[in-house]
DNA sequence: TAGCCTACCAAGCACTTGCTTGGGAGGTCC
DNA sequence: GGACCTCCCAAGCAAGTGCTTGGTAGGCTA
């Protein structure tokens, strides 16, 4: 029924939920069956719920220990004793090794949060969603008041715009690409910055 | 069992297929039933099928009138007689005006492209990335070699770059909102041609 | 007024979906 | 060597899926 009394005393249980989450990925949550998920890892669909409640609880275990831990990342970055432009630079960068290092749970939250955001058991992604705001509003804000970022801006439409140019690159990097997370950081770093015009 | 002869002839029909777009728009193609779109009618779903061969051909006619007329527009930027600044500039309100336009359709476009594009009915799907492609590229190397943007580019990236800032834009613009598409269209040119630093 | 048309309904078919049930093979512990 | 545990199979259920079928009401045309 349950699962093991301790989660990670299983690798079984974390390499199905690796399984899903990549299916997940591919091709969407409700596009992709227990069965799907069952016939990748090599056993019946059935027998997924010995390890799992439910595919909801599949997913939800992937957003959540995944937000968690990149949170505190913003958090530590938030904190520290470095100048604005520079934290910009950490929280961006931030993002690429997200991307790179937890590419299926990126592109889940990317693409199926609006979806699963209107169920209550996953209204902790709304929360997540304010906190990112929370994260680049006070970095935008660091970076104008220290004179590091342009005064003229448009608060609410820069923090969408880095927003957005962050995390949409999940859709085309690769892990194991020509470039690494760091090489696109940093020339979407001087795009951001400075802009393509010369 | 087949439409009506001319398919302009009938407004119901574009009616209908309005209603689908919406909800292929906001609840996804395979996530929407024709349950749904028969409902959001007023009508049972046995009935949609005297206007439509399947589903499929639904989402396929919102494809592609809307991207047939899209790249009709680019072309004409491209032939125009104009620096290459502004005609990077005219691209780029030109496809805000195509989020604020037609919403439902890019929308689809962007959430479903990968999907639909497995099927051989779709293919055109990835022409139609191709053609985007060349379209951007060119746009970017006439700027390059005219002076306007920065020769340290990485063509490949900022073409993403732009491509990607410009459509995810779909995700939170709303036509009627606060600001019209020509308003944010002009906040991202300045972003993306001079960068937030100061 | 006969023939045809558009737009729809009522019912249901074949299939897919997430999930449940009962059980069994192989290992570990005392 | 008995009790327990982990991990899985075999079979199937109820709900939901896209789509088909036969039929009907009301209008338009000759």
């Amino acid at each position: 029924m349950s699962a093991a009394s301790t989660p990670e005393a299983t690798n079984r249980r974390a390499e199905l939920l690796r399984i899903a989450g990549d299916l997940f990925a591919e091709k969407g949550f409700r596009n992709t069956t227990v069965r799907d998920i069952a016939d990748a890892a090599g056993i019946l669909s059935g027998s997924l719920y010995h390890h799992f409640d439910s595919k909801e609880s599949m997913v939800d275990e992937l957003l959540q220990s995944f937000q968690s831990e990149l949170f505190a990342a913003y958090d530590e970055i938030l904190a520290s004793e470095q100048p604005a432009r520079a934290k910009i630079e950490a929280a961006v960068r931030l993002s690429f090794a997200a991307i790179d290092q937890h590419h299926a749970e990126v592109a889940i939250f990317q693409n199926e949060a609006d979806q699963l955001g209107r169920l209550e058991r996953f209204s902790y992604l709304a929360d997540r969603n304010k906190q990112s705001r929370e994260v680049w509003m006070t970095l935008l804000r660091e970076g104008i008041s220290s004179g590091a970022l342009r005064a003229d801006l448009d608060l609410e439409l820069a923090y969408r715009f880095v927003r957005d140019t962050v995390w949409v690159a999940v859709r085309w990097y690769r892990p194991g690409g020509d470039l690494t997370h760091d090489q696109v950081a940093d020339q979407y770093l001087t795009i951001l910055l400075d802009g393509i015009a010369s």
